[in-house]
RNA sequence: GCGAGCGUAGUGUAGUGGUUAUCACCCCACGUUGCCAACGUGGGAACCCGGGUUCAAAUCCCGGCGCUCGCACCA
């Protein structure tokens, strides 16, 4: 992942500060690693890029938008598994000052790790002789507990109750499936999203908006019925862009249509949401030249996960990680069913057809059974209800689970015999998710956007920005700032600004030639000029930001054109 | 968290103990020009923070914070 041309990035950057897309937060204090601002143009671009993202996953029908609390109750958190492992103990190496995973290095050495004491597990560090995987020697600090979430409580005082900031929004997700489940009638396939920020208290951030400690996450958790895993025909299945399996780990260049039908893609559901994940970022400015799919080797991915890609995207930072698509499987909503003992965390699936199920069993009676045995009655009763043969009549012999023999006798127990029809089941959805690191996405989009050139011996940059992402649909410029055209350009810009989506820009400062050049920069797509002739006939000239080409379009037809993305045919 | 380097207007920079802190882009006003970063005049804007050394610190020293790189970490 050579860096290219490592000024470039500094350019980029540059222009990032002097335009006011992002720069580092607090910075009049000193700042703070790993929490940027977005400024007025960064806003802009973000909110459009969310917008975009909402909007493609709602219209699909099965998919709604939900919100829920950044702060999170530690159980749920426990549920999930993010506190234990986020609770990893590190310890160094006095010798050679290596920082590992206590737990990792005693693998092999001690059973049930995770059960161990931090001081058990440094003192079995000593015991056991576990030797630094750097230096060789057995010198261990003490190991201390590591947590990359930021703590807080709820309520004031000593009887607050632990909290974390959310480390990922798809909890919330889970939370809300009984609520989802109800909405779409109790009907899978459904879908919630969630758009918000995370928190990861990184032990020490880099490379700008790539790791950051507050960052915003776009998440959808898709659930269905893992006996009839959904596929669908929208995403982009045909365009063929880098695929790295990881049964060989070399890059092959397919369509993802092909990767699921040479078995490379292992579930069909993940193949959709590959699909469209890359229709997604493509239509967000992302250069599908620069985008490959990873796929998670058998030791890189969670426990649980069946089958996972990482959509990685190449900038100035090599490749890096920007959406995750992962199947979840049944993990988290069985994890919520458990420790709450909720019953909500599942779903219905009728049979084709209803099956009729013999019954035929021995059921105690209770006003007996309780009066002969007393404490033993509900052992007795269960052990009654569980027989596996069946005795043809009284008296018989149960075992208790502890061995213990019970003759049952004449009154104790009944025998019934009955059809019952049985029309479905109870199962615990599975879960595919994409994931995506929304602030990662638009550093990649701000970075294949960027392109630098020479114009009359001057440097130019322009940001090719999707009219969709752009911080600006337009800006609207008085070819001279008198003789009315002034005028004319602000009730123009004035106008359009009222529409709904749409977002202008004004600016009467400068030669003509400079303000384009701005815009360039800014990344806005089109200029609308007012000059002498529009004074006349009410018509602008409208400049491409590709190219630079301009057309004369009237003043009424700008709303909709704009609106609707139209203005390439005028081209 | 460790080690090395770095920190000067919005941006990019000059400045090795005493400057009114350099230059360019930039931004504002006025004039001028009259469709792709023109020009003139005037104006605006900076030494990361705190302590120390010194008559005097942007400059030397210490600490903090931040940035870059390497090591480590990154559910």
């Amino acid at each position: 992942m050579a860096r290219g041309d490592s000024g470039r990035m500094e350019r980029l950057s540059s222009i990032m500060r002097r335009r006011g897309i992002v720069a580092p937060a607090f910075e009049t204090y000193g700042g703070v690693a790993g929490l940027v601002d977005y400024g007025p143009l960064g806003a802009s671009i973000r909110r459009r890029v969310i917008d975009t993202w909402i909007d493609y996953w709602s219209s699909s029908g099965d998919i709604l938008e939900i919100e829920s609390p950044t702060i999170t109750p530690e159980e749920v958190l426990v549920a999930s598994g993010h506190v234990g492992e986020f609770n990893d103990l590190m310890t160094t190496c006095k010798s050679c000052e290596s920082v590992f995973r206590a737990d990792h290095l005693l693998e092999g050495f001690v059973e049930d790790i995770d059960g161990l004491s931090p001081d058990e597990i440094s003192s079995s560090l000593a015991k056991e002789g576990i030797v630094c995987p750097g230096c060789g020697k057995t010198d261990w600090s003490e190991s201390v507990p590591m947590n990359l979430m930021f703590k807080t409580s709820v309520g004031a005082m000593s009887r607050g109750r632990t909290a974390y900031l959310r480390p990922e929004t798809a909890q919330g997700m889970f939370m809300q499936y009984p609520m989802l489940y109800r909405h779409f009638r109790q009907k899978l396939p459904f879908g919630g999203i969630q758009t918000g920020k995370g928190y990861r208290n990184e032990i020490s951030p880099r490379q700008g908006m790539i790791r950051l400690r507050e960052f915003t996450m776009a998440e959808l958790e898709y659930f269905f019925d893992p006996e009839e895993p959904p596929v669908g025909k929208d995403g982009d299945w045909s365009t063929a862009v880098q695929m790295v399996p990881s049964s060989t780990g070399q890059i092959a260049t397919m369509s993802v249509s092909e990767a699921l039908d040479k078995g490379l893609i292992l579930h069909p559901t993940v193949a959709w949401f590959i699909a469209r994940t890359l229709e997604l970022v493509v239509s967000l400015g992302v250069d599908s030249s620069r985008l490959r799919f990873r796929q998670h080797g058998q030791d890189e991915m969670a426990h649980y996960a069946s089958d996972c890609w990482d959509c990685e995207l190449h900038g100035e930072h090599g490749w890096i990680e920007c959406v995750g698509i992962a199947n979840r499987t049944c993990h988290d909503l069985e994890q919520h069913a458990m420790h709450t003992g909720k019953s909500d965390f599942r779903a219905w699936r009728s049979f084709k057809e209803s099956k009729t199920v013999k019954i035929d069993k021995w059921f105690p009676v209770q006003s007996s059974i309780g009066p002969s045995f007393k404490g033993l009655a509900s052992a007795v009763s269960k052990a009654i209800g569980d027989l596996d043969e069946i005795p043809e009549s009284l008296p018989f012999t149960v075992t208790l689970d502890d061995g213990t023999e019970i003759s049952i006798d004449e009154g104790m127990a009944e025998r019934r015999t009955e059809d019952r029809i049985v029309t479905g089941e109870w199962y615990t959805p599975h879960v595919v998710e994409p994931a995506f690191g929304i602030d990662r996405i638009i550093w990649h989009i701000l970075d294949h956007a960027y392109e630098e050139g020479v114009k009359e011996g001057e440097h130019y940059a322009v940001l090719r920005l999707p009219q969709k992402t752009a911080p600006f649909d337009a800006v609207v410029l008085p070819l001279f700032d008198k003789d009315g055209m002034d005028d004319m350009a602000e009730t123009i810009a004035a106008t359009l600004s009222k529409v709904r989506g749409l977002k202008i820009q004004y600016d009467n400062s400068k030669s003509i030639g400079r303000r384009y050049a701005r815009a360039d920069e800014a990344g806005i797509p089109w200029a609308i000029t007012v000059d002498h002739q529009s004074l006349e006939d009410s018509s602008v000239t409208l400049r491409r930001r590709d190219d630079g080409r301009q057309v004369r379009c009237s003043v009424a037809d700008l709303q909709s054109m704009l609106s609707s993305y139209g203005l390439d045919m005028l081209f």
